[in-house]
DNA sequence: TCAATTATTAAACAATTATTAAAATGACAG
DNA sequence: CTGTCATTTTAATAATTGTTTAATAATTGA
């Protein structure tokens, strides 16, 4: 994973209501929930949704897919441990690591 | 760790000089890199520098230490730790999991 | 003390971002 | 088709952010 692509993903995250959004889908795994049930849980406008969506989408953390009127959006796992791993990388020069990540 | 603060955290690595100063912070672990060392090694001002290291350590990701006329920066390993955690927690409803976060 | 070195702060500006309201698209049931 | 529901797009605005330059601290050695 390069790093302008770490910094979309990051910044895709620092932002309260994508925040929340992304933890969300983190729970509800690869299925994944609908534009409009995520706007509700959330009390956020479905326009201001679909902006964070997009940003979300376009640093590739979330897919979303049609499904009749729906569209559902879900977390991009694969995305989220290269973010994590770049983050991680070589910590301590390979000495006594200082930043044990925690196993699922 | 609270979600505001994980905002902020996140906020404060989604730039590409913060991004490559926590990176090299990372890699030289708790002893951390003088402010000088670290300007020059980015090819970044002094003054952009300490705006930028201003953003790390008020997200609580680096922290410093005055040695002599020379300030060091150093990564904030738990803060880290921290912040990683509460990207994947509660992740796949707990079924099996789709983040599995690498061990270091 | 003086000058040199290291780092921070302040002010100004251009660029980006989040939010809102309104209009527009796309999908489906009747 | 037509109307309705779900979502997206557009345009406008307020707020935040990164960079530069110049000025200001803090530390040390001569």
């Amino acid at each position: 994973m390069e790093s302008e692509q770490v910094v979309t993903a990051l910044a895709a995250l620092a932002q309260p209501t994508r925040l929340a959004i992304f933890r969300l889908l983190v729970v509800c795994g690869p299925q994944g929930m609908a534009a409009g049930q995520l706007a509700e849980k959330l009390d956020v406008s479905p326009a201001n949704m679909s902006f964070h969506f997009n940003k979300l989408c376009h640093a590739g953390l979330v897919v979303s897919r049609q499904d009749g009127r729906f569209v559902y959006y879900a977390a991009n796992f694969a995305a989220m441990n290269g973010m994590l791993a770049f983050l991680t990388e070589n910590c301590c020069e390979g000495n006594a690591c200082a930043m044990p990540v925690k196993k699922c």
